[in-house]
DNA sequence: TACATTGCTAACCAACCAGTCATTAGCAGC
DNA sequence: GCTGCTAATGACTGGTTGGTTAGCAATGTA
């Protein structure tokens, strides 16, 4: 019996507070946490509203359906920090390949590194099974995701620093191993012991390295 | 209703026939469709059988579990085709780059390409809550799996046609970009109309050529 | 036809869950 | 202390599911 454990010790000490303020953010910190840990199916609105320290029939009162609980998570937690990144990239001064490393890296340190790269896993995960999802993320962080990094390769092609590019096809060489990096920490890293990549930061920098000048050793 | 149109619509010819040889075959084979299709947990049993024309009950009667099921899926469709691979590497002639080239293409056209892929979209989906797969998979795919690509690529270095790399590394930006087609093809690849990759064997082409010699401009 | 073998099935069990709604109770104003 | 508003609750509904098993029926044999 988890659940009960689980219950009783969060609510120990509140019996049953008005709080219409705080708490659709309880929720939402609830809710990331058991979306990243079970998946968007597996995870019971029954626990998420448990561990925000109200019932569920509560949970319902802010959100309508388990689903727009969903899209309000990912609004929170990504969606709002697209505009941060844009202005970050209009005063960017520098080479077009430090700017694709810093995109990578700071976007490790805001996503990636974060729970919510919990969230990018889930729907590569669920899309399937709930297309209207699927439809929403595809819209709201994948379409504006996609197109700051082709303005950064778009930036290096025009200025003669990378060579011509097929850019569509580009930006997914680009986003994929992060994608990875996303995907193995919330699966297989989470659980065999042998299955931990040694250090994201570095494979991140490997792989910038590669993506600029490749595995081929120099002409001697 | 659609399990009964379903199930009565496959069942119309037979009524109870014993094919004790063919039942398994024709479990696996309607089990990775469900599996694909679903996900493993989302998958129901009910309808693997159906959709092998038995009952449930028969089900069990050649598998132990929905997990047993599982596991003879990955071997019949997965780990059944590493002895192939694995021949036709030590006899490889030519370069290491064409070796890579071919390793990763071969690969589409063996797994990427066939519904094989849409096992390893699951097993990444769900592993966290299925920590046994998690471990299965990683001993008898992963492991495996990333050898083959860590010998080509010692193979490259050794013969000092590839820089000096952090193999343990290198073999995961291979991966990478491979893992993630498989996910993009079962996930939002299958949904939104605009997700599509154009053409996965040209984002192969291209990825290798970048791996090989990079983004950046060659010196005029 | 009678009989034995055994592949196969239908019915069953215990447990689970998103969402609803009538009821309860916290709190602000008087 | 009382009252009215409404935030919060939790029992309930209608629908799931993996796995079990007692017994039926297809096949081979005599």
């Amino acid at each position: 019996m988890p659940p009960e454990t689980l219950i009783s010790a969060i609510e120990t000490t509140h019996k049953r507070e008005r709080r219409k303020e705080a708490r659709p953010g309880e929720l939402l910190d609830a809710a990331l946490d058991l979306f990243v840990e079970k998946g968007f199916s597996a995870a019971r609105v029954d626990e998420v509203a448990a561990r925000a320290g109200v019932s569920k029939g509560t949970l319902f009162l802010y959100f309508q359906s388990k689903e727009d609980l969903f899209k309000a998570v990912v609004r929170e937690n990504i969606v709002n920090q697209f505009p941060t990144w844009q202005e970050e990239f209009e005063v960017f001064q520098g080479s077009s390949a430090d700017m694709l490393r810093y995109a990578l890296l700071s976007w490790w340190e805001r996503i990636g590194k974060t729970r919510a790269s919990g969230i990018t896993k889930l729907v590569m995960s669920e899309a399937q099974n709930f297309p209207e999802i699927a439809q929403f993320y595809q819209e709201e962080v994948i379409k504006p995701g996609n197109a700051m990094i082709r303005r950064i390769l778009e930036r290096g092609v025009n200025s003669g620093e990378f060579r011509q590019l097929d850019l569509e096809q580009a930006v997914h060489i680009i986003v994929a191993p992060m994608i990875f990096l996303m995907m193995w920490k919330h699966s297989m890293g989470a659980c065999a012991a042998s299955a931990k990549i040694v250090d994201p930061e570095q494979f991140i920098h490997m792989q910038v390295d590669v993506l600029l000048h490749g595995m081929t050793a120099p002409k001697t």
